[in-house]
DNA sequence: ATATAATATAGTAAGTCAATAGGAAAAGAG
DNA sequence: CTCTTTTCCTATTGACTTACTATATTATAT
């Protein structure tokens, strides 16, 4: 199960794709237009950052902009950042695995065939085309 | 992220599946050979047995057996009954979307697409390809 | 009767989730 | 230099979940 952290993430870069035309964002702009409070899109925006996936730019008319092209997003590493994981079991989460039980384990090609199609999928998705996705979605809203 | 509901229910499955013969299977074998203890295991197998996955035999020679064929369960059900659904999201675990935000939301068609990949995935491993690869391991594992 | 085994319910310690709150630090505007 | 804007950092909170353990009850074969 996703948390708020990955699907607000995930609205917060969809949000400062589309109005940043290579300006900062604000979080107060954010929020306002996606309805989520300021003080949890600053723990939210913060992973990202941290993540490198956002830069922030400090002061007066300071914000939020990308670090490269939305088409050079996927949503696997802007969930996985925000999630701080999305592996759908702890062992798989780090690189080697550290379960006592791995030499025994008879389920874990099932999760790790598990996590691949999750990752599979994800990886295939832009952060592009889910901003092309909502840019359509106005435009039709605008033509009723 | 799968719990421990949800992983265990699988082993538990597996192990009823490979130790039954038709006859039950109790938890203190189960526990013994997983290392999970029966008060855990307890309540793990009555999710399943009230999911209608397993049947239960009460008092002495009693125990679990399974209600179908093993190539008859997938892992999407075992997960689902174990765990009170999989989806990736809370909007999409019950069968209409509740959320008030349905209709602007930009991102549901990434969630539906995310839960379809697990849940085709799932629905295609079987319980009895568990066992199969479960039994070649101990084959393997005795030819050293 | 007795041993065995499932069933039901309750309790618990630790941790996570989804926020809210308060204030510090940076930087531009006047 | 001061004010405003905005990011940055840490702490707190209440509700809920997780992963168990404990106790007592019910059912059944021998």
């Amino acid at each position: 199960m996703i948390s708020t952290k990955g699907r607000y993430a995930l609205r917060l870069m969809i949000d400062i794709a589309m109005y940043s035309n290579g300006n900062p964002v604000t979080l107060k702009d954010v929020s306002s237009r996606q309805g989520i409070s300021i003080k949890y899109l600053e723990q939210v925006v913060s992973l990202l950052t941290r993540g490198h996936l956002l830069q922030s730019i400090r002061g007066n008319n300071g914000g939020y902009i990308l670090t490269k092209d939305a088409s050079d997003y996927n949503t696997f590493e802007i969930l996985s950042v925000a999630e701080g994981g999305i592996a759908p079991v702890a062992c798989l989460q780090t690189e080697e695995n550290i379960c006592p039980r791995y030499n025994e384990c008879t389920t874990i090609e099932f999760w790790k065939g598990y996590y691949d199609v999750i990752k599979k999928y994800t990886q295939n998705i832009k952060l592009s085309d889910l901003v092309d996705k909502e840019k359509n979605k106005i435009e039709n809203d605008y033509s009723i």
